[in-house]
DNA sequence: TGCGTCAGTCACCAATAGTAAGTGATGTGA
DNA sequence: TCACATCACTTACTATTGGTGACTGACGCA
């Protein structure tokens, strides 16, 4: 496993590095990353899960995370199907990053919420 | 600050820490921010900084983070004009959790390329 | 007089995401 | 026996977002 991390800048928009970090801070896949966290789940537990998610975006995102290594589907030919989807060693690496910046989300809730309505408040003042 | 975070649930599409999460899971706001984790900077500073960015996104993206109590806007009355764009305490307590990912993606780029060139290969070996 | 600078905005088009309906194989109940 | 439900998807269509490139305003400078 390579350990050189100084050939990628993802601040370079040809870096590879570059898109993996947008599929990564992709809205779903922070989601459906942490829904897999504790354990295989099939697509249907993964819908119910993460609230709001289409069953195409769904599909989509699990196959680029399947692509990438990070998440392993497994099919059980049987009717009606069973597909289960589960975290490779990589995908469980990014759990701790991912669950963190939920964590932040969390925490800095009630304060964004604060900010937002000082910004509208002086916003709206400043057009009337 | 409340640090009760158990009402927020990120899972919940009807949860604000969802529209945060998004917002700060989103592609420009990871490298805006890291751009500005190393002190103030002017706009056009950060469009040379965050490659491929157009201004409509870094404007758009600025406003929001500055609504959400992230980024501080300072305006200097001059021609040409002066705006800084500075993290406030919130934003910088980002940084930390955005650099992890961006570590993360550097640090597992090769295996993710690796593991792209074997599922391309197997798909269409499938599809012949 | 006219060009360059900076931090935008605006109008337009392309790409991406969401919605809703359809599919195929099969077990179950009426 | 025959329609219905289940599951994991596709597909076609629409709505929302994002990208592109031109334009603005105020002033210094040649």
């Amino acid at each position: 496993m390579s350990l050189d991390t100084s050939q990628w800048n993802p601040y370079d928009r040809n870096c590879p590095s570059r898109r993996l970090l947008d599929r990564i801070g992709d809205r779903w896949t922070v989601l459906i990353i942490g829904a897999l966290s504790d354990g295989p789940h099939r697509f249907k537990t993964i819908t119910e899960r993460v609230d709001g998610i289409s069953q195409k975006m769904l599909t989509q995102t699990l196959r680029g995370l399947e692509r990438d290594g990070l998440v392993k589907r497994t099919v059980y030919p049987v009717v009606p199907p069973r597909v289960e989807y589960e975290l490779t060693a990589a995908g469980r690496s990014l759990c701790k990053p991912l669950a963190a910046l939920e964590e932040w989300a969390k925490e800095h809730m009630s304060g964004v919420l604060a900010a937002r309505e000082t910004y509208d408040a002086t916003t709206v003042g400043a057009d009337a």
